[in-house]
This record gives structure tokens, C-alpha cells and sequence, in this order.
DNA sequence: GAATCATGAGAAAGCGTTTTCTCAGAGCGT
DNA sequence: ACGCTCTGAGAAAACGCTTTCTCATGATTC
């Protein structure tokens, strides 16, 4: 009764090495062995332990096995928002590839706070063999401290000087570019690009393309409205996007697109007829709106995937510091049912 | 040289708690009180341990933690599909909840290969001090079998007889009845089930809710389609529900729906003129897709900041073998624009 | 047939914590 | 001033495993 780990040790404990080696009339060090196959056991002595350990049904450990190997066989990713389609793609994709290899997966979601992303990550960290970082808002000068602490690390949608850190990123500036030039060549010649969070990377991409895009269509009259990333932000945006007297409209992604999909359609206004919309991502979703929505595919479930490919790579060069793939991915345009040429010549 | 582990010693490896130790001049003991809070240091010593640790950016290795604790603020979730909106809900409900309390989650992802289920919650069960299991294809006995070996355990649409294991269900008889009797009150004669995947427990739900329904209605027509549970599968249904002839349609779910929709829609099959549809769990697309999708609502982002709930009284209980809460959901209809009367009398 | 080697199993030392056990020293009462 | 309790810190055991080290046994070689 006094002492609480006996107890605990009698009642709930769950079958562990030294019960195997006891069954089988060996010692730990042999179960061990065989269990691994590390060693050269004798077969009899083999058959011995591992009939053993079928019949107590033994499994070793994780914990244990993480603490001598210095190693969990998991990795975390975190992530700004578990709501958004493509971070769920990512995290899917992820989390399928590194199954294949018999890692799984630890999230953490920062819920947008940005402030926290550090900490999740660097805790993340301390569980895990590696970390995805998915963090579009963080302030570059804390992402270049933050980096090093967390190698091996896979940064989605941001890169630094770090050399030995592998980056995913998609071309953003030009894809809206292209979607833009979509646009254009269907006739328009009013455009609003409906932006995203503010210190969104991903953000500035898109608006520094268009910035490019500006200066070698001088002709075309392009308005910049602030939104959201969400359903809702684009929803709301409805009102100003009709003031605006915009035919074109670029949406910060999917999401902002099929909110302001579903207020236009409220408020009467046909897509493609009177405005066309496009997105951005391609998420499932997008080809399933009404209309179908133009957009820029991005290939979330490959990012993913990739992603796992990448920390692999470096977990399993533990430490040779050699420099890592930066790779680039260029959206390809999805030209769907939301954009078609404008009805009438824009009132300029 | 000889001695693989000094070199990595010096090297590599992190800050721990005898480094800490040995900075403040005292004992890993010590620092590991200071570190918990759990016995009274002398203040003096405490300030200096704690100096220590900042200056070191000391932080616990959560393995040598988890061993010596017997836990490791971790809870696993496995799913059958990641790609599916109401698990991705799932799974950031909990995700949330648990990080509210410090917990993390780990994510097992079974791919829809029901034999790996078991493998994959007992795995994860051995990682984490619980398991939310989301298995609705699993064979009941498995699932008797199985659930006792995995305590902690929460249980999302299924049961069990252990009594000690929470579960969490929506009432998906009640729900389809609902929707039935919804679409007969418009007017509708001639009715489809465009059902799930065959060994989905909720799909059997469906069905009993659907046979009592057919009890106290012996005048309506309800035919039986079998369909599976995405997008693609409503989509491919589209002339199978064409040739039908009926004028409402319930859909297995929200996916299936939508997939029906963008069929109907390609075939110029007007909704809800035409053909009336309804989906079910009303994830978040199912407000914009168009029209607006009639379906009834399960409350899935309660049900992961649920599960989470009845998780963690379970661990804080520990051992006592209290009986757990059943909690089933009754979902609310969500009344959209994609049903409504129908153009003209069945042609019965 | 004795010396050398390979084989393979057990003992023990880690891995990084927490927690019990033990004991030194301070504080108190008489 | 002596013995008692009490506080608090270090030593050591424990958590469950892997792996090195050590050494016995039997095989091989000259």
C-alpha cells in the first residue's frame, strides 16, 4: 500500500520485456535481440522468445525504444488552420507518405495565432524526429532565428538563408499573373484582386506578380480590395466588389472565391454573365461550385507527399549538412466555368 | 574515435537536465524540482537553477519524461479518410481541445483498409495515453475485441458493450427520416436513397430509419441505390437517378450531394425544380454550394472538443472503471434551397 | 592435444527524466 | 547543551528499451 509504484506495477502494467525474457527463460538482452534481429541469435533460442512473446502478446514499448534510439519515428506539422482545404490536403498527404515508412504524424494547429507558431514548433520539435512548417505569417527575421533550432525541417511556402533547410513553395506571382492574363485576354478590362491576410507570404507573392503584371498591361485598370482568406471574408466583400464595377475578379483562393460565389449569387448577379471569378489552389471543391470555378491548381496532395520525401531524405543523412532541394511548384491554370468573356465593354 | 557515443556526445547532442545541474552547481534532482514545482527548493537555489536553465534555453526532453511519468500528453486519432470533411472537423475539434489542456494528437490515417484499424489504434494506443477511433466499417466483433485492450478509448458512431468506453453518435435514422418526411411534406411521391458504403455502420443507421419510415409511410415510393461516400461516387449515380424517375433524393451524404449536383447541373437537370436533393452532416461547403444544399446538420466540430472531453475525464480518472457517457446527437435539419415542392405530379 | 577463434548469451551501462530514499544540518524545546 | 523534529538537497532507483562489453562454450587449426 505504501509503495505506489508496486502497486501500480502489480495491477495495470502492461507486459514488457522482462516478462518475455522470463517466459522464454532468457535474458532481456536476447529479446531485445531477437525482436530486432539485430544480433546473431541461436534459431532455437529465437523460436524460444518470439512464441513468447506471441503468447503474451508483446509489443514493445514506443517509449522506450524513442529514449535508447534517440528517435520517435514521428514527425509533427503545424499548421495555421486545420479549417483551411489546403493545409488539410497537405497534412493528408503527409501523413499517408510517412505512414509508408511507418512514421506518423503529430499536429499542432496555432489557430492563425502567429505569436505561438514558435513555440509549437519548437515543442513539436522536442516529440518528434522533424518538423513541417506550415507558417505564412511569421515575421521573416523570426523564421531565420526560429529554423536552425528545429533542423531536420521542411518549410512549406517560406524559405531561408538556412541552406540545409529544404523549402515546398508554389509561384504564386505567377499564377495570379496567368489568371490575370486569363482575364485580359477573355476581354476584361476592370479588374479587383480581393487580397488575403495582410503578412500573408503567399500574399505578397501574389501582389508583387501583379505589380509585374501592371507594368506590362499599363492598359488595364487594376483595383486592390482587402480580405480575408475564408468563406466569410469573401462573402462579405460582395457589396465592394459590385461598387467596384469590376468584370473581373481575382479571389485571394478558393475559399474567398466561393464566398463571394455564393453573395453574388444572393445579390443576382450572374457568374460568368455579368463578372467572372477565379480562385486559387485548386481545392476539391473548386470544380464542384456553380458555376465551376477558374482557379490555379495547386497540387496540395503532392506538397504533401514531397514534403515527407524531403524529411526523409534528411533523417536519413542525419548530419551531413549537405544543402537541400528548394522546390518550386508552378500553378497550372484550371480553366473552368467562372470566367468567360465580359457581356458589354467596360464603361471607361 | 572507437566510441561512437562520446563523439555524439560532444557534438550533437542537446542541452539536458545535467548540464543545467552542472551550471547551477547542484543535483539533476534539484533542477528537476525546480523544473516541476513539486518539492520545496530553497529560493536562493531555485533563482539559480532557474538562471541556468534560461541561459542554456534548457528545455525537458518529453521522452525521458513520458518514460518516467508513464504518459505522454499525446492522444491518438484514427480515421478511415482524411480526404473527408466530417473527420477533418473531427480531428481540429479535438486537435483544439487537446492543445487547451496541453495535449497533442497523433494522427493515424487507415485509408479506408478496415483490417488496418486495429493495428493502427493498438499502435497508436502504445504511442499515446488514448485513442479516439473513428472506424465505421469495422466488424463488430473486432470492435468488441478490441475496444477493451485500448482503454482510454472514445468511440465516434459506434458502440460498445464495454461499458467503461465513452461514445459519441449521431442519430442517423432519426435524421434521414427527418428528411424523408421533409421532401414528402413538399409534395414528393417518388423517393431515392442514394446510400453509402455497405458496411458503414451509419449507412445501417440510415437504412433502419428508413425502413421505419417506409412503415408509416406504405404510399411513397422509396427506391434503394447503392452509391459510396464521395463526391465521385454522387456523380457517377447522376443517370441512375436520372433513370429512376423520382423527384427527391436523399443522399448518403453532404459529398454525395454534391457530386449528384454538379452531375444533375452537367445534364441540365434543374435543382430543386427538377429533382429535390438532400445531403447530411452540413459541412461547411454545403451553405454555398448552389443552390445551397438542404441536409441535415451534425454538430461536428462539438463532436471533436467532445471527444476530447470524455477523453480526458477518463485519464483523470484513472482506473476507477466508472461507466461511461453515451452521448448521441440528434441532428437539425438544415432547410436550403436545394428542395422544394416538385414541378409536377409524379407520374405514378 | 593444446592454443586460437568464432559464436552467442548474459551483465551492465546507457538514453533523460522523475521520485523515492537517505541523510546532513538547522531550528526548536526543555 | 542535548536530543528531537523538520527542512531540503544529493544519491540512487526506476521507467522500458537497445547496445556495448564481457566472458563462457564449443569449433578450428597446427
Amino acid at each position: 500500500m505504501g509503495r505506489g509504484h508496486m502497486a501500480r506495477r502489480n495491477t495495470n502494467r502492461r507486459v514488457g520485456i522482462a516478462d518475455v525474457a522470463e517466459k522464454a527463460g532468457v535474458s532481456h538482452a536476447t529479446v531485445s535481440r531477437v525482436m530486432n534481429g539485430n544480433a546473431a541469435v541461436d534459431p532455437g533460442i529465437a523460436a524460444r522468445v518470439r512464441a513468447a512473446a506471441a503468447e503474451l502478446k508483446y509489443q514493445p514499448n514506443p517509449v522506450g525504444r524513442s529514449l535508447a534510439l534517440g528517435k520517435t519515428d514521428t514527425i509533427g506539422i503545424v499548421v495555421p488552420d486545420l479549417a483551411n482545404p489546403t493545409f488539410q490536403a497537405i497534412l493528408r498527404g503527409l501523413s499517408i507518405a510517412a505512414a509508408q515508412d511507418g512514421y506518423r504524424v503529430l499536429i499542432a494547429d496555432s489557430s492563425e495565432v502567429t505569436s505561438e507558431e514558435a513555440i509549437l514548433a519548437g515543442e513539436a520539435r522536442r516529440r518528434c524526429d522533424g518538423v513541417v512548417l506550415c507558417a505564412p505569417r511569421m515575421a521573416d527575421a523570426e523564421l531565420e532565428e526560429l529554423a536552425p533550432t528545429l533542423h531536420p525541417l521542411v518549410l512549406i511556402n517560406r524559405t531561408t538563408i538556412a541552406t540545409n533547410t529544404p523549402s515546398l513553395s508554389v509561384d504564386y506571382g505567377q499564377g495570379i499573373q496567368e489568371l490575370a492574363q486569363h482575364l485580359v485576354s477573355l476581354g476584361h478590362r476592370r479588374l479587383v484582386f480581393l487580397s488575403g491576410p495582410e503578412h500573408s507570404a503567399s500574399n505578397r507573392q501574389r501582389l508583387v506578380g501583379l505589380d509585374q503584371f501592371r507594368a506590362e498591361h499599363p492598359e488595364i485598370e487594376l483595383q486592390m480590395l482587402h480580405g480575408g482568406s475564408n468563406f466569410d471574408s469573401g462573402h462579405e466583400s460582395t457589396e465592394a466588389i459590385i461598387a467596384s464595377g469590376a468584370t473581373g475578379i481575382l479571389a485571394f483562393n478558393d475559399l474567398v472565391a466561393m464566398g463571394l460565389l455564393s453573395g453574388l449569387h444572393e445579390r443576382g448577379v450572374r457568374v460568368p454573365e455579368d463578372i467572372s471569378v477565379t480562385g486559387f489552389d485548386d481545392i476539391p471543391f473548386a470544380k464542384y461550385t456553380t458555376p465551376p470555378l477558374t482557379t490555379a491548381a495547386v497540387p496540395i496532395n503532392e506538397l504533401g507527399s514531397l514534403a515527407w520525401r524531403r524529411m526523409r531524405e534528411q533523417i536519413q543523412q542525419a548530419g551531413e549538412a549537405t544543402t537541400q532541394a528548394q522546390d518550386e511548384f508552378s500553378p497550372r491554370m484550371e480553366i473552368r466555368k467562372s470566367t468567360a468573356a465580359p457581356a458589354l465593354k467596360p464603361a471607361s
